[in-house]
DNA sequence: TGGTGTGAATGCCTTCACAGCG
DNA sequence: CGCTGTGAAGGCATTCACACCA
C-alpha cells in the first residue's frame, strides 16, 4: 500500500524538536481534513485550510514541513492523502487500548463517547472503587475493581489511561497506572498529578475552560478560540 | 472590605494585551493556591508556586506582573490575597449564569458536574431537541426545548453557553446562541465553529487531547501535560 | 537573607517573501 | 499561473540577572 512516487514521507519523524503547539494545530488539520473529505473535497491550499481554522497559509505549510512534504505546487494538498499522513504522525493510523478510571457521570460519558472510537481510541476497561457498579458493564465495557488494574492493565495490553476520579484520589491512581506500565494518561481530575519522564501526561479540568472563557468575555480580548 | 493599604490592585486590568498564555496560567496558580488554602498554607514563594506546576520563578513573577503587584520581597505572596486577585481577574469573583445546549450522555455529566459551581459558573437552564427529556430536571436544572433558547437566555440573563451536542448541529447552535445575545461559548463539538468578535469561543476536542497524548507516546516528547 | 519586580538578553515561533516546480 | 517549501526577518514569550526591599 502506499507504493506514492519518492516524496519525502511521514518516516523522518521528528528530529529537531516538534514545538507543541504545532503539534495541536495538526490535530485541527486532521480534523477539517476529515470534514472536507465527507464533503467530497480531494484537494485544499494552505491558504483555504488556514482560513477555516484562522491561521495564516504560511502558519499551515510551514507545521506540515516539520513532518515531510505532502503539498503539490500549484495544486495544494491531497485531502486524503494528508489526512493520512498526519494520522501516522499523530498515532491514530493504529489502534490504542484504553483504560477508563473513575465511572462517576463524567466517566460513564466518556465511556459513551463516540469520538474516541473514531480515531481509534478503544475502551478495554474502566474501573472504580464503588461496588455498586464493579462486575457491570457500561456501553459493552466491564468494569473491575480498582484493585484489579495492574493486571487488567497488563493483560489486555492497554496503553492510555483517562482519569476521572475526585481530586483527592487522582494522584494515587495515576501512581497505580504507572507501576501498570502505562504509557501515557488523560487526566480530568483538577489537580495537578506528576508522573516519571518515561510517562506521557495530558491534562483537561473543564472549570478551567470557563475561566479562560470568563477572562475572555471580561477583557474581551477578541478569540480566546483554539 | 479588601482596604488593603496601597498597592497596586487588579484595576488596572489589562492594557498591554496579555498574552493567552498567561491567563492559561492563571487558572493554573488559582488551583494551586485554592489547595494551598485547603492545607492552611498561607504564603508561597513564586519558585514554590512555579515548582509545584512546572513553570520557572520568574514565569510565575512575570505573570502575575502583568495585573500588578502582589508579592512581598522576603515573604512571597499571600494566598488568600493573590487567590483572591486572580479571581477578581479571571471574574471567578463572580457568579455566571450559564446555558447547557445538548442533554446527552456528556451535557448530563456537565450538569452534575461539581467543579462549574465551585469557581462560580451556574447552570441556569438547559436545552434539547428530545421530546423525551424536555420538561424534565436533571440535576435540579431544566430542560426546555431548544425553540425556547433566545427568550430563557434573555429572562435569566444567562452569559455563557456550553454546546454539547453532535458535531452537525453545533453550527446552528452557536448562531442561536449568539442571536440571544450570549458572551461566550465553550463548544465541546468536535467541529470549528464562528461567532462575531464580540462573542468569546473556547473548545474543547475530547478527542483531540487523546490524539495529543497518543502522538507524545510516540515521539515521547516528554512533558506534553498542561 | 530571602524574595519580589523588571529591564535586558535570549530563544522560539510566526510571518514574510521569494525561488522553484508542475 | 498557482501554490508549495523554506531561508531570513520580525515579533513574542521566557529566562536571566540584578537593584531594591522587608
Amino acid at each position: 500500500m502506499s507504493g506514492r512516487s519518492k516524496r519525502k514521507s511521514t518516516e523522518p519523524a521528528s528530529a529537531k524538536s516538534v514545538p507543541q503547539a504545532v503539534v495541536s494545530r495538526l490535530s485541527y488539520y486532521l480534523r477539517e481534513l476529515q470534514h472536507l473529505l465527507r464533503q467530497g473535497v480531494q484537494t485544499i491550499s494552505s491558504s483555504q485550510l488556514g482560513q477555516r481554522l484562522g491561521f495564516t497559509d504560511a502558519q499551515v505549510r510551514k507545521d506540515l514541513a516539520y513532518f515531510g512534504q505532502f503539498g503539490y505546487p500549484g495544486i495544494g494538498y491531497r485531502c486524503q492523502e494528508l489526512a493520512e499522513a498526519i494520522r501516522r504522525i499523530l498515532g491514530t493510523d493504529q489502534q490504542w487500548a484504553v483504560a477508563l478510571v473513575g465511572v462517576g457521570h463524567l466517566g460513564q460519558a466518556l465511556l459513551g463517547y463516540k469520538g474516541f472510537t473514531q480515531q481509534g481510541f478503544v475502551f478495554h476497561a474502566a474501573f472504580d472503587v464503588n461496588p455498586r457498579v464493579i462486575g457491570k458493564q457500561i456501553e459493552g465495557i466491564p468494569i473491575y475493581s480498582l484493585d484489579r488494574l495492574p493486571e487488567v492493565i497488563r493483560s489486555h495490553k492497554i496503553r492510555l489511561g483517562i482519569i476521572a476520579v475526585p481530586a483527592s484520589a487522582a494522584q494515587g491512581v495515576a501512581d497505580r497506572l504507572v507501576e501498570a506500565g502505562i504509557q501515557g494518561i488523560l487526566n480530568f481530575a483538577p489537580v495537578t498529578i506528576t508522573v516519571p519522564p518515561q510517562v506521557s501526561l495530558v491534562g483537561v479540568d473543564l472549570a478551567m475552560e470557563l475561566e479562560q472563557l470568563s477572562f475572555s468575555v471580561l477583557h474581551r480580548q477578541q478569540d480566546a478560540g483554539k
